[in-house]
RNA sequence: GGGGAGGUAGCUCAGCCGGUCAGAGCAGCGGACUCAUAAUCCGUCGGUCGUGGGUUCGAGCCCCACCCUCCCCA
């Protein structure tokens, strides 16, 4: 994405998360996308970007009402404690440091709905029409028919739904399918990746309908300025996170500079709401759309996609508190590519942090670290120039900035870690033990302890993004820190110019970045099985 | 019921428009080395490419049928 901005103005950035249904219960699923977001923002900032990472809840609707009241407590209430004891605390657990988080119960929020159907209907965007559909008398509530079980039945229930109307109001998506394509023909990459793109664009040539943006059998929502007796649609309403967050009816200004968003990350069973009615809704309201939508694929569990009701959701802390958070961010963006589907298995886990993390990444820092106390007192040898460390490091910082551009989050970690592969090969050959023990071969040895060091350097600005404590204890471990600053201030443009760490830096020998941890109990174990 | 994705070494997966395409990483095995978290580096074993047909000089790669998994729509 080459910015033609001649101005000095860092590039802005804004991705999102979905906002998440304050009432399920938070599992790695959830994570998952949060730290895909978490990794892609951080890269940005790292890119010396202006970036803005969204996140947030969902929090309307008969389920979250119903589940209040069984509780005792007023829906805001509820969610008030959901988002504090259960939401909140994912993003401490993942280490995601998100610029903002919004709550659909929030008044900017609800302000900013109101604002935008109020505009939409006034263009003559929402019309009055009769709702029918598959009604369950027990959940009080409309169904979607994908929901039903076979026959027909309620799946929370199992009983036989019935077909009700209502009086609600209507969008016109049907409006919007010429203008839908054209745009998705003109921006292939607006939905990624390509099967996306592809499921997108033939949903809409079948023909979009009208669809029913209110509701009248729900109370907790946010009422339509025109019509009290109806709220606003769950999924009409959550939508507008991503534009109320930003200012849109509260601070137009802060809107006009941040809007659109560049990319909204969404799980595919999502991918229809976010690449067809919500663009529809931009449109509608003649408003810049997202450039990006981009669908990941669901975590598989013993081959099964996730669900609650399943008992295959794992609360990330279930992996955190073994692991670390840093283990938990690689783990899922490096063994999955991002788009795919992937199973999760602790087995799989507990290898790559092995082999990966430990064994390449955590022991070559210990190798360096050790040698320069052990030979030099801890003290960095001169800065020295080498030809075969330094193409390497600019080809792995340039494959890995590609990556990101296009979400390949994958590839950009391979990158990494294939350069830190690289590392401990040259470590090897040049066995500075042997170098040493040699008096004369003071200078070989010299030189190889400074290019080792500087390119954990590197190494570490490029896996900054993806595992930052770990690398903030190496940065100061090499005495970074001291000399070129925070390492989240490092650029991951620049990162590939040799020779930054200088002449007599204090590197000194920090515990394990990934200590080698206890075996996992009980083969196959822990919460993970699929519970029958 | 319609549409789509996928079934390739023990595991996770690459294989673009058919002709060194039978590959990578991990695990396993053997060797080198000792700075290091028993780590590192090198080498190596390993697959009738879901099943059955077909097209072709030649097919994981194309066609048909079937089995299995998953997704979307109805």
């Amino acid at each position: 994405m080459p910015s033609a901005d001649s101005s000095d103005e860092p590039a802005s950035f804004f991705l999102t998360t979905p906002i998440y249904y304050v009432n399920d219960a938070p599992h790695i699923g959830h994570a998952y996308t949060t730290v895909a977001g978490d990794v892609l923002t951080r890269w940005h900032r790292q890119r010396g970007e202006r970036v803005h990472f969204l996140t947030g809840t969902d929090e309307h609707g008969t389920k979250v009402e119903r589940t209040a009241q069984a509780a005792g407590v007023s829906p805001q209430e509820w969610c008030d404690r959901l988002v504090e004891d259960s939401w909140k605390p994912v993003l401490r657990t993942v280490d995601a440091a998100n610029d903002d988080f919004i709550r659909t119960t929030e008044p900017r929020h609800e302000k900013g709905v109101q604002r935008f159907w109020e505009v939409l209907r006034e263009a003559g965007h929402c019309y009055a029409s009769t709702y029918e559909g598959p009604y369950c008398v027990g959940c009080e509530e409309f169904k979607l028919p994908g929901d039903l079980l076979e026959g027909g039945l309620c799946p929370v229930h199992g009983t036989p739904v019935e077909m009700l109307s209502e009086e609600n109001w209507f969008f016109r998506l049907s409006a919007f399918s010429e203008a839908l394509l054209a745009h998705y023909e003109a921006n292939p990459t607006a939905v990624q990746p390509e099967s996306a793109y592809n499921e997108v664009v033939s949903f809409i040539k079948q023909g979009l309908q009208d669809i029913s943006m209110s509701r009248s059998s729900v109370a907790w929502g946010v009422p339509l300025p025109w019509d009290a007796s109806q709220v606003v649609y769950v999924w009409f309403d959550a939508l507008l996170n991503y534009a109320t967050a930003v200012g849109f009816g509260t601070d137009d200004e802060r809107f006009a500079q941040t809007w659109p968003a560049d990319v909204h990350l969404v799980g595919k069973d999502i991918l229809r709401f976010h690449a067809i009615y919500w663009p529809a809704m931009l449109l509608a309201a003649g408003l810049p759309l997202p450039r990006q939508v981009f669908a990941h694929g669901w975590l598989l569990v013993g081959g099964e996609k996730m669900s609650k009701t399943k008992l295959t959701g794992i609360a990330p802390s279930a992996i955190v508190d073994h692991f670390g958070s840093d283990a938990f961010r690689y783990y899922f963006l490096r063994a999955i590519p991002f788009g795919s589907d992937g199973s999760f298995s602790w087995e799989d886990m507990s290898a790559r942090y092995k082999s990966e993390l430990a064994d390449q990444f955590g022991n070559l820092a210990s190798r360096l670290t050790s040698m320069v106390e052990r030979y030099r007192d801890g003290v960095l040898p001169a800065p020295v120039p080498n030809e075969q460390l330094s193409a390497a490091l600019q080809q792995a910082a340039s494959d890995a900035d590609t990556a990101i551009d296009v979400l390949d989050l994958q590839s950009a970690i391979n990158a990494a870690m294939g350069f830190v592969r690289t590392v401990n090969n040259y470590v090897t050959e040049t066995e500075p033990w042997k170098l040493a023990k040699d008096e004369a071969r003071a200078g070989d040895l010299d030189a190889v302890l400074y290019c080792t060091a500087e390119s954990l350097r590197a190494a570490a600005v490029l896996l900054n993004p993806v595992i930052p404590k770990a690398c903030s204890v190496l940065w100061s471990s090499l005495g970074a820190e001291a000399q070129l600053g925070p390492i989240s201030e490092q650029r991951v443009d620049q990162v590939a110019r040799w020779g930054q760490l200088p002449a007599g830096a204090r590197v000194t020998k920090s515990d394990p970045l990934f200590p080698r941890l206890d075996e996992l109990s009980d083969a196959g174990g822990r919460e993970t099985a699929p519970g029958g």
